[in-house]
RNA sequence: GGAGCGGUAGUUCAGUUGGUUAGAACGCCUGCCUGUCACGCAGGAGGUCGCGGGUUCGAGUCCCGUCCGUUCCGCCA
């Protein structure tokens, strides 16, 4: 028998059995005449002594053991003596006093320390990632991933939710994020892909009656990395029917407050129920579609006040069909001349020209660059648009509506930060809905589906479809956390019709559509229900749960930035004979 | 594809204006040590300063190129 206990189960009430374990020598601290070991294994650590004054104990084996040797030891517990107690292990009150020891396995020299928490080099810690999941922060994080992954199937399972597999190969749909190909063996020049999502799939098991579905999906993307995004990755998919958008984010909004009560039972909710902002207000006042709502300064539009300023940059834009818009921070005055300019940089990075700035000196007098520029009544007119007082900044971000908004929108963040207003005791989550049907690619001026093809229109906007689509909004609902956007779906098109009709205005003519999504159409016709649905990163929500700052650190096998799997060594070359079989032919290496 | 930051001992880092033998902490090895729990004490080993080229009497340090990691932009229906 290799333990009868785990190495965070002996308690006082133990004292006295004679219990063995197994485990891995956290550290050894050898006094000469006495050796205590911290043995660990998943649940905790016991120390476990080598006294051979008290009991007949390996003691010269015992000098011989090293960090990360895996043991399995026999012996008495013991209480401690009198003030020996350690408050900071769960099995402080205990010591066993080993009488047998078998070394199970001697280990080398961990590459990086394991009881230690140190900022290891990640390329290393990804080469020994089954090292690296020995330290207490990442077997915590995957704990916690497991049992939030418990506690949602729970959930759905009780909701009537049926939880069904699709296909890991499935056909390709060339649009949207490049897909992972996977050559056919048995049809030269062939593919499968695997999913960016079970999209297609989960609307079909709807077409097929089964009303509630979902699943705890791999997905993957063959796009470049960020902290937040992997090749692979993990949704939790769900799909139902006969509903409206209400009811779609109700339920997923009641899993999501059980999972922070349950699971982060310290933060807490900002406002129940979430609020519930339009695409539009998102943008207008926070100036990103995923708001961190922790905090308000949100921005407002000085568009009418500035589109005849001498100040042609605000002008031109204006008349061009931009917008200014204007993010009054208070108490920014205080800023440096560095922390202006690296304000600046940030909101070139995100696609502005430049930032222009009023600043409120004490006296309540307007210092700013571009004030010789502007007339006396605009620049009241935007102060008491803003609400601006002395002590206060106010930036402008002067571009088309979403790189304005966007740019001033991450400036808007980076104040918050500055002022620590970014509470990480609070959960602010709300819902994003209404968003744009279509977005228009910059380069070619295409119209792209903003979220997907399946999308429905707001009923209210389908006139708009034919005459000013990009005007048209979609019943489409995102689900947004502190900033970090975890989900997003939508009420599908379930006639076969209206589901023509989009394709038409994305492009897609009638052949094109009937190779890459004839078996939608077709299922469409054959009774779908009206259904809809979202999806959830959950690594990213993990993440947060976490207090991570990157997903792959809740994922047990993460790949790098440029998408190598390190642990393994993936990808690699594979044998000629093996290639020729897939039917692939190298055309560069 | 682009930008920022980084690469020096096993690990995390320092290394000044270009100047003698490249340092610290932790880890590792040896010895001592009977109550530690980040044990302690003494000693020791350990370096292609990512790689290549250049400038210089002399390069970890300056220049050029390149590789790798990471963050961000593009991209991510």
């Amino acid at each position: 028998m290799h333990r009868t206990h785990t190495c965070n189960e002996l308690r006082s009430e133990h004292i006295g059995k004679t219990i063995t374990l197994s485990g891995w020598v956290n550290r050894r601290r050898d006094h000469g005449g006495i050796i205590f070991i911290d043995l660990r294994d998943r649940y905790g650590m016991t120390q476990i002594v080598f006294d051979p004054n008290v009991v007949k104990t390996p003691f010269s084996e015992a000098e011989g053991v090293r960090s990360e040797y895996v043991l399995k030891v026999t012996g008495e517990v013991r209480q401690r003596m009198e003030g020996q107690n350690n408050d900071k292990m769960d099995t402080g009150e205990i010591e066993v006093y080993v009488q047998e020891m078998e070394i199970l396995n001697e280990a080398k020299t961990p590459p990086f320390e394991i009881d230690v928490e140190k900022n290891v080099n990640e390329e290393l810690r990804l080469k020994y990632r089954y090292l690296d999941l020995r330290h207490e922060r990442l077997k915590n994080n995957l704990m916690l991933r497991h049992k939030m992954i418990m506690e949602i199937r729970n959930y759905m399972d009780q909701q009537d939710f049926v939880d069904v597999e699709t296909p890991i190969l499935i056909k390709g749909t060339p649009e949207g994020s490049r897909e992972y190909l996977v050559p056919s063996r048995l049809y030269a020049g062939k593919f499968y892909v695997l999913p960016q999502s079970p999209q297609q799939l989960k609307q079909m098991l709807m077409i097929a009656g089964f009303d509630r579905y979902y699943q705890i999906a791999r997905c993957f993307r063959d796009e470049d990395q960020r902290g937040d995004r992997q090749p692979e990755f993990t949704q939790l998919d769900v799909e139902m029917s006969f509903v409206d958008q209400k009811d779609v984010m109700a339920i997923n909004e009641k899993l999501l407050i059980q999972l922070t009560q349950k699971f982060a039972p310290n933060k807490k909710i900002q406002s129940e129920p979430f609020p519930v902002l339009t695409y539009k207000e998102a943008m207008d006042n926070y100036g990103s579609d995923k708001p961190d709502i922790r905090f308000e300064m949100k921005m407002v539009d000085v568009s009418e006040i500035v589109k005849d300023s001498e100040f042609g940059v605000f002008s031109s834009n204006v008349q061009s069909g931009g917008v200014v818009k204007a993010l009054r921070v208070e108490g920014a005055a205080e800023f440096t001349r560095k922390e202006i300019d690296e304000l600046t940089e940030l909101a070139k990075i995100h696609g502005a020209k430049g930032l222009a700035y009023f600043v409120y000196e004490a006296d309540g007098t307007i210092k700013s660059p571009i004030a010789k520029f502007m007339g006396d009544e605009e620049m009241s007119a935007i102060t008491e648009k803003t609400g601006a007082k002395a002590g206060d900044i106010v930036f402008f971000g002067a571009d088309d509506y979403v790189t304005a908004c966007e740019s001033l929108g991450q400036v808007r963040l980076a104040c918050g930060d500055r002022f620590n207003l970014r509470n990480p005791d609070v959960f602010a989550y709300c819902w994003v809905i209404e968003f744009p049907m279509f977005e228009k690619d910059k380069e070619t001026g295409a119209v792209n589906a903003m979220h997907h093809p399946f999308t429905r229109p707001l009923d209210e906007d389908h006139h708009l479809l034919e005459t000013e689509p990009e005007k048209a909004r979609s019943v489409a609902h995102d689900i947004v956390l502190n900033g970090t956007e975890i989900g997003g779906g939508s009420i599908r098109i379930h006639e076969h019709s209206l589901q023509q009709k989009i394709f038409d205005l994305l492009g897609i003519s009638k052949e094109d559509a009937e190779i890459r999504f004839g078996h939608m159409l077709e299922a469409f016709s054959y009774g779908a229900p009206p259904h809809g649905g979202i999806a959830w990163g959950l690594d990213r929500l993990v993440m947060i749960f976490a207090g991570e700052p990157n997903i792959r650190e809740v994922i047990a096998f993460p790949k790098d930035q440029k998408a190598k799997d390190l642990t393994l060594g993936a990808p690699s070359v594979m044998p000629d004979k093996d290639i020729a079989e897939a039917n692939v032919k190298i055309i560069n290496d």
